[in-house]
DNA sequence: TCATAAAATGACCGGTCGGTCATGTTGATG
DNA sequence: CATCAACATGACCGACCGGTCATTTTATGA
């Protein structure tokens, strides 16, 4: 039938190995777009991006049919890393530390690259809303364990802890120049606040995803 | 010497009173920007914000200088709210109950009016710097009232409750259709979080402010 | 009622941005 | 080396946006 149809780059799966120039440069956006999203949140300028990756504007547009899409292979690839994080930490022997592990990790993560901004809501349906389930999904089996183990409150579910996972990044964006490390401060706090023993009821039931 | 500048109506404070159909003007358009903002975010455009207000968009500019002068005003009202929300509640009889208020109230409206965004570092020395500060003052009080009544844990300190007040209300923004009233839920965990008890040392020095 | 300063208006400007496309360049393949 | 599809390029387009200003409208106070 239709012989390979050439179709947009940008939809081009694993269909055919892309050329060599063609590989670097998309390497290049990628890391470039991360950095600048990072530095100037969604409004870094397609020009811009094109400029610190050393390639045209054109090139961009090649590689991503458009900014939203070059945002959101970003977050995916953050979504995997995440998922293949919770998954590892799953098999570890203590779950309350690696709960902890987690949630630092991540929050780690999060803070470095400044990625928070492109986790926002995805198009139901997309390839990042798929990512994003299994990183949630992983994260509930985590807290499930934990939760098994003593280490975090009844009332707590994995969506609670999903949902909470950007809030210590957040907090410290409230300064001005914030210590690069004081997000793990309100880690704790956060942690603090699943575990049982002091907990308090809670005035609402949990969330669903989605 | 100079007969009382005309100078800018964005910098006229309280000199000379306005003209009744710009007063009316200018209620209208804080309130059209503040539900503008709140749905579409600082890039929200300022036509927007004039057609809701039933304005022309010059008016926009006659009353607040530039756009970020607009979004500051918006940020001022909600501050000096605050600030006597908490000044209010300092004065009640249990710290516990007031800081637990303080805290659900503070969420409650920033959730409602959607302004955190709004709440970002202000220019230092700038008028909204000023009643932030004020802010964080009054939360000081009120978080030290708490902690003598050992209803905060010792570690903790005014102004990490300050960071962590947008918290909860954070949260629930990675939801697409968030329950309206889930944000009580992170709050039950952020305040148990700042409770004694089974709490762990935390990891980082506390802030300083700024 | 009238004079006047204050206020409102909306056309306009310069600039930016996301995205397109005709053209030129280059890496793979035989 | 020759060929060609894949790729890169950057001028260009239309839309939008924040902000200005000459002109017109209107509230106010005498």
């Amino acid at each position: 039938m239709t012989p390979a149809a050439p179709a947009d780059a940008a939809i081009a799966d694993a269909a055919r190995p892309l050329r060599a120039d063609a590989a670097r440069n998309r390497e290049a956006l990628l890391t470039a777009a991360e950095e600048e999203f990072a530095a100037r949140g969604l409004d870094a300028s397609i020009a811009d991006i094109a400029r610190r990756a050393g390639v045209a504007k054109g090139t961009v547009f090649r590689h991503f049919a458009t900014k939203e899409a070059l945002a959101t292979a970003i977050a995916a690839r953050h979504a995997e890393e995440l998922t293949a994080l919770a998954r590892r930490l799953r098999a570890a022997p203590d779950p309350e530390a690696a709960l902890l592990e987690f949630l630092t990790e991540a929050a780690g993560r999060l803070q470095r690259r400044r990625v928070a901004v492109l986790m926002t809501v995805p198009a139901p349906g997309s390839e990042l809303a798929r990512l994003q389930r299994q990183v949630h999904d992983e994260v509930v089996l985590l807290v499930d364990k934990a939760r098994d183990a003593g280490a975090v409150r009844p009332d707590i579910t994995g969506t609670d802890v999903f949902l909470l996972m950007c809030a210590p990044v957040h907090t410290v964006d409230y300064l001005a120049d914030p210590p690069p490390e004081l997000w793990r401060r309100y880690v704790g706090v956060l942690f603090d606040g699943l575990r049982p023993g002091s907990a308090h009821p809670l005035p609402h039931p949990a969330p669903s995803w989605p």
